[in-house]
DNA sequence: TCCACCTGTCAGAGAAAACCTACACGTGCA
DNA sequence: TGCACGTGTAGGTTTTCTCTGACAGGTGGA
């Protein structure tokens, strides 16, 4: 997993919030969240990209109905709690990076 | 208080998470706060003041014992829990911004 | 064949964050 | 008076993040 900073980093932005939040209906294709969302399959790539790394979604290749190939995004489980105490603890894992 | 995204990227930061674990010691003045996670006290006063705007921690003037005027930062109480559901909930107040 | 979908990536521009150096100024003490 | 220590900020550089536009390629259906 992740070290922390990198976790909060990749959660710290109103469109990777967004994008959790539109997944929240359910698993995804890559281009139809796109319109969702209104931004570009390049840029949603990035955000989608760090949001996987941080481990709050994870994605997979699945065939629709008719056939096409699709890229399916879906939420994963996740709860951080930050206080005082859990950041000094995650401090030693971030030197390790 | 500030919106989540900004809360979350004043404390996505391996520095600024020093800073934090460095004040669990106890209320320190810049100065000196500087020299612990050694850093230079304009770069440490950025750092500061986000953190502040963020609500981790806050800051007062006071005499040190010998009479010099100094600026001492110490924790404030804070806890944040992220899940799905407290993102999409923090969205409508993202957007106020 | 052409069109409408889809995936995936890259180069480069623009904006934002992080960082350093240097300054102005105040106080206590030898 | 000079030194050591403190606060506070302005300027400019470097680095990172965000975003756009364009490309290459695949599939199904009219």
């Amino acid at each position: 997993m992740a070290a922390l900073s990198q976790r909060l980093a990749a959660i710290a932005s109103p469109q990777r919030m967004r994008i959790i939040a539109e997944l929240m209906t359910g698993e995804t294709h890559v281009s139809e969240l796109a319109r969702r969302v209104g931004m570009s399959r390049a840029l949603l790539y990035m955000h989608l990209t760090k949001l996987q790394e941080a481990g709050f979604i994870h994605g997979h290749l699945a065939l629709s109905e008719d056939g096409k190939a699709l890229k399916l995004f879906e939420l994963s489980d996740f709860s951080i709690t930050i206080t005082p105490a859990s950041i000094a603890a995650a401090l030693p894992e971030e030197n390790e990076q």
